[in-house]
Parts: C-alpha cells; structure tokens; sequence
DNA sequence: TGAGTTTGTGCCGCAACTAAACAAACTGCG
DNA sequence: CGCAGTTTGTTTAGTTGCGGCACAAACTCA
C-alpha cells in the first residue's frame, strides 16, 4: 500500500538498540567507517547503514559517501563517518582556584568556543557558578547551535545523590556547598536546554582522557593528577567513571607515602596530598612558594627550566619516589591496565620517566611480572572536555530519547 | 498450517534475551514469585510467564501453580519460583592451608553434597588438585546430577589470563603454579563435563557472600579477610566480581597501617598483612603460635573465650585500630556500600564492633556524613560456594548457550 | 454471593534485527 | 582497456523477542 513511505519510515526509526553504541564508537574515534562500524557493533552490513543512516538523519554525525579515494587495500572503499560539525554541542564549564572558564563542546571532544575565563573566584559558589553559566549562555547565543545539556567540574569531591561539594577547601567555598542543585539552577533560569550535571574535575579529565586522549582504549584506566594543592584520582572502568558508591571514591589523597613526613589534616603523616603535590614540591626545593593560584605554573616552570639545579632535582627525585609508593599502592588495589598523570605529576614523569616506572614496578607486588604503563595526559582543557562529556551522557546512552 | 506446533515451540523458544537476568533472580533468591519476576525484569506478565515457563522447561526451576494459600496481600496469588531441587549441579573445589575439600553446589548457592576433605596438602599442586578433582567427580557419579562446570578456589593471587597462582605460599606451592591450566586438565581427564574455573579464595567468598549471604543487595561490596596467614581483598561491583585487568587487584595485604611496624616481605614496614593476620594476634597477645595450619583457629578461639584477659583484649583492640586504618585507607579509595569481613577479621568486628565502626569512620575522609555499613560473612563454606559461582555463571549468561 | 484486586494466558502486531542475493566501487593484472 | 577478485552498500524477505490488549483465573473482603 506504502511501499515508498514505508520504507523510509523504516529508515529513520530502525537501529533504536544500537543506535547508543554506534555514536559512541564514532564519538570516540573508533569507528572511522561504516565498515568499521559494522564489525565494531558486530551486525550486518544493513543494520548498521541503517543506524549510521539514522544518527545522520538526526543531525549528529555526517556520512561521506565519496571519501576521495582513500588509502590501502583494495574493495569497495567504506563510507566515511565523523562527527558533524555544526552538530548540537555540549555547554561546558570549569571552576577552579584560578579561575573560571565557559566552552561549548561538540561530539568527538571537538572545542567549539571557549570564553576567555575569569581569573576572580570569590567564596560564593553561587556568584561564581552564576557567572560561568552566564559565560556559557552568551557562547550559546552567539553560535546559533543545539544544546543537549550542561555540565560543570569542580576542583572537590562532590557527594552524590545530593551533590555537595565536600571539600572545596582551595577555593575557599564552604564545604557541604550544594554545587549541583547551584549549577541546575543558574543553567535552567539561563535558559539553557537540557539537563545539568557536575562532578569533580580530576574525575572529568579522566573520563575526557580515556575517550579522547591518553586513556583510549584503557579497560581500566587510573588516572591521578594534582592541582594547585593536593593530589586527585580517578578510575574509568570499561569506559564509565567508577564513582563509588556515593561519588567519593578513589580520594587517594591520603595513602600514606613517607612514614616520617609531614602531618595532614586527615590526622596521619606523609599522605601522598602533603607530600606530592605543587607546594611540596617548591618547599623540597627551597623555593619561596608564590600566591595560591599560581603555585602548579611555579612549580611545573621551577621543574622544566631548572632540573640541572641539584635542588630542584633533588626534590623532584623525592617527590618521583614518593609517587612512585602512591602509586604502587593504588597498582595492588585497583591493578588498572594504564596509569594517565596530570598536573605536577605529569610534569615529575616527564622529567624522569624511567625512575618513576622503577618505582611503581619495584614497590607494586607483581611488578616484575608486567609493569603498567604510566603515560602523561595529552589533552588540553580536560576538565571540561570531560564536563561535556557529562551532558552527552544521555545522547551517547539513547540518542532519540535524549533529543526527543 | 501448524498452529498447535508453533505454539507449543514459540513458548520453548521465547525469552532468549530475558532468560540470564531472569535465571539469576532466582539463584539469588529475589524473585520469589512470578509477579515479582514480572517487576523486577520490566518486561509484562506474558515475557515473565514464558521465560519461567523456559527455565522451567530446561529443568532450572521449579514453578508452582499452587502456592498452598499464601499470605497477605489480597488479588490472585502469584506462581512460587524456586530452584529445582534435582536440577543440574557445579562442582566446587577448595584447597586452603589445612586441608581441600570438593562439593556439588546447585542454583541458590545450596549445597547438594560435601566429601569430608583431606588435611595433608602436598608441595605438589598438580598432585592435591589432581585428588580433590577426584573427590569431585566421585560426588558428581554417586549423585547422578548434571553438572554445568567446575570451579576451583586457591589460596592465592591468581593472575589472568594464563591462569598462574602468584603467592600461594602459605601453601608450599611454587610461585607461577599454572593452577587453571591443572585444574582443567583434572577436570577433563576426570570426565567431568563443562568449563572450568580457577580463582582466589577471597574472591569467590565475597562472590558467594553477596549472592546469598551478607552481601546481598549490595552495590559496591569490600570484602576482606584473613586465612591463617595473610589477608586477602575482593570487589563486587554491580554483581560482578571486580579482579581487575589481570586478576590482581585487590591485594590489599600492603596498606600501611603502622609506620612503625615490623617489616614486611613486600619492602615496606607496618603492612596489613603482617599487623592484622591471626600470626600477628598471638604475637601482640603473647601466645604461642601453634602450627601454621591452625594459626586462624587457635587465635579465634582465643579471642571468643579469653577475651577479658588484659593481654589478649589489648592485642584485640590493637588489631582492631590497625584494621579500621587499612579498611579506612580502602574506604577513601574504593568508597563501597558495605563492608563484610571473614576469618579473624570477623572474630575482631564480632569481639567489638563499636570500636571497629568509630576506627574507620573517624580515619575515613566523609566518615562523618554517613558511614559504610560493617558486617560479618554469615555463609558456611563461602569460598567453595563462590568457586561454583564461577562455573555457573556461564548458565546465568545465557542458560541456552551454555546448557546446549 | 458479589465486588474489587491481582495475576496468568492467548493473540495480535511491530520494531529490530539477520540472511541472502544483488549492485556498486575499488585494486590489480594481463 | 577489460576482466577477475575483493570489499562494501542496498534491497527484500523472513525471524523473533517483546509490548499491548482482552479475558480468564484465583484470591480477599464486605
């Protein structure tokens, strides 16, 4: 009766179970053509044109039918996927203790727009939140693209299902502050579309590292990273952020790294927070530390520029060795298949990669039998990346439900 | 043309997909009745009518149409599910410090039969798998049962995927003992039918404690626990046992609990390992230790029945500071839902559960706003339970494939 | 005894696939 | 240039697992 209606119907609402997995497999970069999709999915041929022929007609990825003559073997040359670039975007945003920032994010972790950032965080969460978000509605506005949702990182664990920021000490924001509940908020009187999420920064870059950096294709990825002060972690397992039970894991903050160091707040001695981090670091060194905010820049700077300086050397040894027992220890609880390092940490692997990976084989239990690999982060603004990723979420996960 | 035909072949045929989850609600035990079935798989009453009556039809369960007046609620009353008690059964194989000992196990973690086991283990593994298989199947004929598979649980790390004991020491066994590789040899050579399953004793207890035992419900699981020697860790996240990427996560012997402590094999001073095990008890409790094989008794029984001798109640609540640290370490790292403990780690919570609770909320970074449940393991036998867990999970997958 | 409630069952239809046959687009070789 | 060989896209015809619905069955309660 309708054959032609039918059959483009039946087009557009076919491939609903694998429409998720298709576009994070495009998403992510691992599925460059359709063939590629098609083995990756394990389906035929028809289903995944179908679905690839669905996430088009929904506007999020771009099929080329004609890639130009591509490269290598011979056969039918596949149709080439990406991620379409006036595509809907994620709103992204990054509190942290020098400062704010706004971006819009597209599928693929591509940087739509960023705003340029504020360097002023005042002790109002609210305040702040509200101007970031007001950062992101302009970017918005003025890019004329579809939203599918919000997403904030914060320099603190954040307790889930309430949301609270328990320890945003460096920031100077009260602690129990309801950061999510904030963040929905200023985002729907914004007028921004979509549902609004948070989570604690070091997190976010983990999960923006294992899909789009130096994490792809971990199964389980370790990822520890300092900021200004203190040390975060976190794990990705089989492709989700493992938050624990309610948001608070890997706070690998307090391991204790050095019996005889110095006291932390947590009531031990020589925690891997006290002892690894930026402030640290420059007191090893004998180096007057500067202001708060800028104390990562010192001591990554101090780091680079004057590592023949037996101070500095001498110090950034004994941070390597103390890091080195953190994550040795995190090696013989969580045996993760790849450890990514941000902040100062990455800064400490790059300067002496070998002596940080004979640490870790030498003090983890089955070292000797297959040392993990310890790779630095190598994607910018991974926080935020990561935030976005938070809002794709929902699409990655149902793509015609979320963007019904 | 064939209606009858079709009819009766739909029913048998239906359900493919529900029938894993369906299968494990009933081994667990939380779907009692058909109505429940219904709710807890989200599907209608006609899919949960026909994965029963499936599951039925492959001599899983059992559905009873007469419930015998059931109580309460008002309405019909809805069909009893349960176990078949003649159904299809795994073997389930221990070999610990004191002996090995092989079980036929059916769904529900229900113990079909138990071979009296043998206390004289050899240095030799291939030798004492080689006997306790022979247990096996001499259990397995005499019941006459189908068997689904085999599992074995080893004191020991078990590192995948080549399946090698890692630390069995407190054994004799050599380090790098292929125990998976001996134990499906057994196994075959045995005529036992199915896969077989090689994993550490921790593990499978805490595999067991949450399907049937004080686990249950739980989200995110930590179990720790002590043999004679020792203490082992294991993860249960979302139902799944967690072993990391090489089967060796979990090691948590080697948490710093005391920095001034004695020193540890692993380099370190003061590890969980040599401060919270049954040895270190007598010792701090200034006993003479027994023999090796019967260090976890001697030291349980001394801490039931002497408790109010000053000595012994002081090494009880030095023991208990030192656990609550290490449980807090791994609380900050993993943040679980509950914690359960085995061996003389459970002696301690049951001795004063108080003390425990206030060590690991207190050492515990969010200790304060809500603190992780501690329990003890309530099951008999949980690690040769759990080791059959491993060979049923095949059928739990998917009871088709793995029954055909 | 009848109303109300809850559950089991049969039947229809459909969405989401697979299988198979065919068409299209490339490579490489003579 | 033409043709075989290879790989991919497309179309068509099933297959199937499941939802929706209507109705029957089995209980409670008044």
């Amino acid at each position: 009766m309708n054959g032609k209606v039918s059959t483009t119907r039946t087009k557009l609402e076919r491939g609903r179970s694998a429409l998720g997995p298709a576009l994070e497999l495009v998403h992510t970069g691992r599925a460059p053509t359709r063939a590629v999709l098609t083995s990756e999915l394990g389906v035929t041929r028809a289903t995944a044109g179908a679905v690839a022929a669905e996430l088009e007609a929904l506007g999020l990825i771009q099929v080329d039918s004609r890639p130009g003559s591509a490269a290598g073997s011979q056969g039918r040359p596949s149709h080439r996927l990406s991620v379409r670039e006036s595509g809907p975007v994620a709103i992204a945003a990054q509190v942290h203790a020098d400062g704010f920032r706004a971006a819009l994010v597209g599928l693929g972790g591509r940087l739509v727009a960023t705003a340029p950032g504020c360097v002023t965080v005042t002790a109002d969460p609210a305040q702040v939140i509200g101007e970031v978000v007001d950062d992101c509605a302009r970017l918005l506005r003025d890019s004329g693209l579809r939203c599918v949702g919000a997403g904030l990182a914060v320099p603190s664990a954040v307790a889930e299902p309430e949301g609270t920021a328990l320890n945003p000490l460096h920031i100077a924001w009260p602690a129990g502050a309801p950061v999510s509940e904030i963040f929905a908020d200023c985002v729907r009187e914004a007028g921004i579309p979509g549902p609004a999420f948070t989570g604690n920064d070091v997190n976010l870059a983990a999960l923006a590292e294992h899909r789009h950096g130096a994490g792809r294709g971990a199964q389980h990825l370790l990822c520890v990273a300092t900021g200004h002060r203190g040390v975060g972690g976190a794990l990705v397992l089989d492709g989700r952020l493992h938050t624990g039970s309610s948001g608070l894991a890997l706070e690998v903050g307090h391991l204790t790294v050095n019996p005889e160091g110095r006291p932390c707040h947590c009531g031990g001695r020589g925690c891997l927070d006290v002892e690894t981090d930026p402030l640290a670091f420059l007191v090893a060194a004998r180096r007057e530390p500067g202001p708060e905010e800028s104390l990562l820049k010192q001591a990554g700077d101090l780091l680079r520029t004057e590592y023949e300086d037996a101070a500095v050397r001498g110090a950034a040894e004994e941070l390597i060795d103390r890091l080195g027992l953190g994550l040795a220890g995190l090696v013989n609880i969580l045996n993760p298949d790849r450890i990514i390092l941000g902040g100062l940490h990455r800064a400490l692997l790059d300067a002496d990669p070998e002596r940080l990976r004979a640490v870790v084989a030498d003090r983890s239990l089955w070292g000797r039998s297959g040392s993990v690999p310890i790779l630095p982060c190598t994607l910018d603004h991974n926080s935020l990346v990561g935030a976005a990723e938070l809002a794709w979420q929902p699409v990655l996960d149902d793509p015609l439900a979320a963007l019904a």
